[in-house]
DNA sequence: CAAATTGTTGATTAACTCACTCATGTTTAC
DNA sequence: GTAAACATGAGTGAGTTAATCAACAATTTG
């Protein structure tokens, strides 16, 4: 029940881009120094941001990358989910990528014990990466 | 951030544990069937529940297991521990397990972003994991 | 006692994922 | 044109997951 490094590199690295928001763009290299990532998997992790609308960047020397949303409109949730797939603790209850469970003698009743848990799970690990934004995420804490 | 087939499955099996808890013992096989898990897989689980101390079990004929815990104390919280690991999403928010992180710029300061937001998603796990019973499990619903 | 039944233990496996790493491109600024 | 920077895809070693297998130990029943 662990998040990858993936998605705390892109979580470290999109604080570094949301302090920038605005004024400047960052290199790859730079990220990776503050934020001690490895510069190869850092570019992945740049690279599915990017596909995913939330980074542009410029090729050739003094290029970079830099946010295009406003931070305040990017969730924590949704960051984690581009880079590592859905928040729910199993296939059979999230709401981004539902997936019908094989081998559950419950499967496709609603009274299903360990959906009915693993629901509640679920929602409570949205509610609040659904709900965090990148401006809060910056600022070191939630302001509501 | 998904929960792995052992916790299902130990999960699983322990609904039907607590459905015979008080009369009967089940054998492995028939846990196996009612509950579609491979046999030789789900005794593995079966044995780590017991060296936790949930489980008894008997040899030979008429042998098999059953919980020597009431149900209504044993939560899912615990269950998951046992087959799961830790249920916090990154290792330094773990109250059970905490890991210093390495390569994180803001090791040993409190006011690290990415322990902030994973503080409290490791919270509200707990909060509903540690909180939901046995009982509540087999019952289909929590009771306040 | 013998045979059948069941739990116990440990080793082994195939498939997969994670976290990188490498090689090779392509674009841009100067 | 050349150095700096992003882009892409392939490859890799370590570890995990989900089983599977083999051999053993204990208990009950005939």
């Amino acid at each position: 029940m662990k998040f990858s490094k993936k998605s705390e590199y892109g979580l470290r690295a999109l604080l570094e881009l949301t302090r920038a928001y605005g004024s400047t763009t960052l290199q790859r290299h730079d990220i990776a120094v503050r934020q001690h990532i490895p510069v190869e998997f850092l570019e992945q992790i740049l690279l599915a941001l990017k596909r995913a609308g939330l980074l542009s960047s410029k090729r050739g020397a003094k290029g970079g990358y830099r946010l295009i949303k406003q931070p305040k409109d990017i969730s924590l949730g949704s960051v984690i989910r581009i880079l590592d797939g859905p928040l729910a603790p199993i296939g059979c209850v999230s709401k981004t990528a539902y997936q019908k469970c094989s081998d559950c003698p419950y499967a496709n009743h609603a009274h299903c014990p360990v959906q009915q848990v693993m629901g509640s799970v679920r929602d409570a690990i949205a509610d609040i990466l659904d709900n965090y934004t990148l401006a809060d995420f910056a600022a070191g804490s939630k302001h509501t």
